[in-house]
RNA sequence: GGAGAAAUACCCAAGCGGUUGAAGGGGUCGGUCUUGAAAACCGAUAGUAGGUGCAAGCCUAGCGAGAGUUCGAAUCUCUCUUUCUCCGCCA
């Protein structure tokens, strides 16, 4: 959610802005409602300034004898035009909020207008790894070493699923087991949140009401919840309606869980694999600042996600995204991308964001400065990593020509050693 | 899943239709006393959201959430949520 008055201060440039995010809009609308809404509220409060003072009087009236009928028929009649009023006033505010809360962040002045095709990558890390044999893509090498079962999966799931078998879910964990020993060595806190998350929670983050088709809601609660579609959503709900003290910030957390979306119409040939399904395993950081210190949290977890592909020493690019390609609730993003030579292309491994302030003005999400004023948070968040990116990436990055995969050294240890994955027979 | 109880400010807690936006206590902050501290005493202390104003301030909302009854609701009615206790089931 953006700054209402901001915006309406700003008018044009807040549409020059959007436009940039791809997102067509006239304000005129919004600025004409609350100005009716505005007007109107004056009136009512100071009607009802009115009322309530007339009705404290009853008590003393009564007490002297007086005739209170006359200030109940007084008040009856005030009460009975602030019904209208208020009734007038919710509606505005319903219109308004429906305008309000669809709105997308602001994009950073210094982003690029436009979609995917305005992408820059920023930064490229080792080369494009050279092979001197027909390779495989990951699907296959993942079957040949006895890594994944998507024949079953598709049997116990439906589509859109794979099973970890074996050293698959070990190397699985092992990837996990890795993300999370980094981030307590560089003092983030480890969250373990539920995956059953309520509508305030998707509301905050910024899924709803726009998005509600991208993820699983389940209407045997009452009221519903939905599966979280990344641990973000949960843990950019930990201090709504909070407010932090001034020492507190920043906060900075993460959580391991299970990602759940439905990914409506996408795009399911050319991504086969696991490189798209309905769940998939990510380790997510969040953090919480201060207005003046989000960006350097934000190169702080950009810098992070990057460490972590570093180490497990796969090619990679950083693409900083066209303000259209942001989602709706960021205001920058940084892609971290991990080569897969067998599509020849780079698939995203960490996305990571400044919200600014729209998280935190949906969820309350304040703190207070040493002079007591409130302030709304900035929230950033970043994967640190999706896994199931990384592991094809290893896979077809770190493969062999006896159809072997290199375990990168990292994980080693992770695995209890294991350095090379090696063809079942079959 | 069944039965019951509860939700009031930073915490505990009174209030059950009207000078209550809220007694009392604790805490916190300031002061008196003291060499200093403790104790005692005195004083202060709703946070928030929205509106309005240059500002001081003023107005509105707000006693879990939403709706209703009433001239008037923390107080009465309904719905929902959450917490606790007991029973059942269960990792």
């Amino acid at each position: 959610m953006n700054d209402l008055n901001y915006i309406l201060n700003n008018k044009e440039h807040v549409q020059e802005l959007l436009k940039r995010k791809l997102y067509d809009c006239n304000l005129d609308e919004l600025v004409d409602l609350v100005a009716k809404k505005r007007k109107l509220q004056q009136i009512t409060e100071t009607n009802k300034a009115e009322q309530n003072k007339l009705s404290k009087s009853v008590p003393q009236v009564k007490k002297a004898g007086g005739d209170v009928q006359e200030i109940f028929a007084k008040v009856k009649a005030l009460s009975n035009e602030n019904k209208e009023n208020e009734e007038n006033l919710k509606d505005l505010e319903t219109k308004i909020n429906k305008i309000v809360f669809a709105l997308p962040n602001l994009p950073d002045e210094d982003l690029l207008g436009g979609g995917k095709e305005n992408n820059k990558p920023i930064y490229i890390f080792k080369e494009q790894p050279k092979f001197d044999f027909p390779i495989k893509d990951h699907v296959e090498l993942a079957e040949s070493l006895g890594l994944i079962d998507y024949q079953r999966a598709a049997k116990i799931a439906g589509n859109g699923a794979w099973i970890y078998t074996g050293l698959g879910a070990r190397l699985e964990w092992a990837l996990i087991n890795f993300f999370i020993s980094e981030h307590i060595k560089d003092g983030f806190t480890f969250i373990l949140p539920p995956h059953l998350l309520n509508y305030e929670s998707g509301f905050t983050a910024g899924q709803f009401p726009k998005f509600e088709q991208d993820v699983f809601v389940l209407n045997d609660f009452n009221p519903e919840r939905f599966l979280l579609p990344t641990a973000e959503t949960a843990l950019v709900n930990l201090h709504r309606n909070e407010i932090l003290g001034d020492s507190e910030l920043p906060k900075k957390y993460f959580a391991y869980t299970p990602c759940y979306r439905k990914e409506a119409g996408s795009y399911r040939t050319e991504e086969r694999g696991m490189i798209r399904g309905y769940q998939f395993n990510k380790v997510e950081m969040v953090e919480y600042t201060k207005e003046d210190d989000s960006d350097r949290a934000f190169e702080e977890l950009v810098g992070k996600a990057k460490s972590l592909v570093e180490k497990l020493g796969l090619h990679y690019r950083v693409s900083k995204l066209a303000a259209g390609d942001c989602s709706h609730s960021m205001a920058r993003t940084y892609d971290i991308e991990v080569y897969l030579p067998s599509m020849n292309i780079y698939k995203e491994v960490s996305s990571v964001s400044n919200a600014r302030a729209y998280q935190a003005r949906r969820g309350m999400i304040r703190y207070k400065d040493e002079e007591g004023k409130i302030h709304y948070c900035h929230t950033l968040n970043g994967s640190g990593l999706a896994t199931s990116r990384v592991f094809p990436a290893i896979l077809e990055q770190f493969q062999q020509k006896d159809g072997s995969v290199l375990v990168p050294e990292v994980l080693q240890p992770f695995m209890g050693g294991i350095k090379v994955l090696k063809p079942i027979k079959k």
